[in-house]
DNA sequence: AAACAAATGTAGCCAACGCTACACCTTTGT
DNA sequence: ACAAAGGTGTAGCGTTGGCTACATTTGTTT
């Protein structure tokens, strides 16, 4: 009788901490709100994900409890040292899929939209093969 | 002062409808699993999701009152004409997703991971970029 | 036919992520 | 200084998706 397909372990990966994709998305907004705003408040993380601040203030306590941001009440968030280096590397690889798909030919606001979505779901080597690609404006070629 | 970055609409678009993506992966899933076994049971597809069968129950409950899917208590599960396209055009972008990884230099390994990731954040766009580009082997060159 | 194994269903628990409504603190402006 | 406005906190609710444990049905095997 034929196998099924079965590839559990694809999947496992792929949907793996839907819960690290949102810290993934957190961090990197509030060093981007801090870049462009000295401070990030409330406000700020909920309207930047177009969610209710009560939302936004539950992830962010618990990403206090994870250790990637620090706060007080009714004080504005900042980023930990490990918060710090988590957003760098997530806006470095937000970046090199931003750019691979402008590079490919997409326009530039469909590119923001899409690199959002996917920048959560590229292994470092795809990651590594698009940056490259950018650099070049060339398919790989094995080296 | 500075002006937020604030980009609540690229968001909304790219956390749409978690339950959407699910709804895609079962009905491709069970596509395949008709496609490979015949029939598609309940227990083929917790396995294939790697979670318990209760899991896959409820969700496939859902699908089912969504209308994607067809069931008898325990009998094998189908799809509905609905559900046959949907399934249909999500295994055609899954493996345009794949082959293009593949076609910029990834191993099919890793390009199977990532693609299932992958799938469901690409738009209209950028799926008939990747398209083009694993047809001609190049980037695109505004046609 | 009876017994056993496997598949499915159901109950009930937990966490994440949405929300509204309401309370409370801070900041601003008069 | 005080009132209004706005930011933040908390209570409580809904949905999705994960689980274990247990009941039930189906199918197989003796």
């Amino acid at each position: 009788m034929p196998q099924p397909p079965s590839k559990p372990t694809r999947y496992q990966r792929t949907r793996k901490d839907h819960s690290t994709e949102t810290a993934e998305d957190y961090v990197e907004a509030v060093a981007e709100l801090i870049d462009a705003n000295t401070q990030c408040r409330l406000v700020d993380l909920a309207q930047y994900f177009g969610v209710s601040h009560v939302t936004a203030n539950r992830i962010v306590a618990r990403l206090v409890k994870q250790g990637l941001l620090r706060t007080e009440p009714y004080k504005p968030i900042e980023l930990t040292l490990t918060g710090r280096r988590l957003a760098k590397s997530c806006q470095e690889r937000h970046e090199i899929v931003r750019s691979f798909l402008i590079a490919i030919g997409l326009d530039s606001a469909t590119a923001d939209i899409d690199s959002e979505g996917i920048e959560h779901h590229v292994s470092p080597q795809t990651v590594e093969l698009f940056r490259r690609f950018v650099k070049r404006g060339q398919p790989n070629s094995s080296d």
